[in-house]
DNA sequence: TCATTTTACTTTATTTATGAAAGGAGTTAA
DNA sequence: TTAACTCCTTTCATAAATAAAGTAAAATGA
């Protein structure tokens, strides 16, 4: 299904999705044409689910990135849901996992103020487990 | 130092980061060498720290997703960092974290031998605890 | 206060990239 | 052998990016 060129492409891309056809073309050794007709491909079969950016969240104020480990507290999980929906400002993932935890949830918060007052209200619905991410190395 | 129009050029790149200066121009109710000049300053400043792809992972034959609990047996990381560096494949991330663990691993294999055989490597170094990534709500 | 600089933008013109169309080479299958 | 596909290249028209020049508003400073 893929070869060694679509592989080369998803790398290229993943490094610079901004790069042109042509330049990317001269890197897997095809014409600027022939890549895009590719690089269409790998979109159309979902391969490639979208063009994204990298934002240092640090520098546009989200210093503090948060794992928390989610326990239910009642079978119920639609409360806990609700409650992530509305903090989209705060929440990148919420993982459904199997293991010790119901979810793991990645999170990003601009103070320990908008933190506390964000476990504060997880508190109703759910108990969690704290771990904020001091690297990434 | 942002103001709102900064923000919508980072919200509209995070959704499409391939899109034309022009077209990004008309969103944010600027001419295209003008949006092309914000964008720049944003990278120059490090706030944009790249572009890239979202991948489908289980298209391309990674379908398990793992997050791992690490816990130090020993107060020398460094065995564990060294292993951690030769699974450029599998490792997504790897999180030094404060909390109940050390670091938080989050890992894609395309199959259950795979998965069994980096945790044959780990286990050698490090206590840790399984979560496998069941969705993402 | 008023002149100067800076910043952020628009417009225009040139360079560069994209995308459509035509055609060729190699592969597969009747 | 021939037809149908696939995957590519080349060519060319169109569209986008970029550089340069100019403008207007805001900040700076004597």
């Amino acid at each position: 299904m893929l070869d060694r060129t679509d592989l080369l492409i998803l790398d290229e891309l993943s490094k610079n999705s901004r790069i042109k056809m042509k330049e990317l073309g001269e890197k897997v050794h095809l014409t600027g044409p022939a890549t895009s007709a590719r690089v269409a491909k790998l979109e159309g079969n979902g391969i490639i689910q979208g063009y994204t950016i990298k934002i240092n969240q640090e520098k546009i104020g989200y210093t503090i990135h948060a794992i928390i480990q989610i326990y239910m507290k009642d079978t119920n999980h639609q409360p806990y849901q609700t409650f992530i929906k509305k903090q989209k400002d705060y929440v990148i993932n919420n993982y459904k996992v199997s293991g010790e935890s119901c979810y793991l949830l990645e999170c990003k918060f601009p103070s320990n103020e908008k933190l506390d007052e964000f476990l504060e209200g997880l508190s109703k619905y759910v108990s969690y487990k704290l771990s904020i991410v001091i690297n990434n190395k």
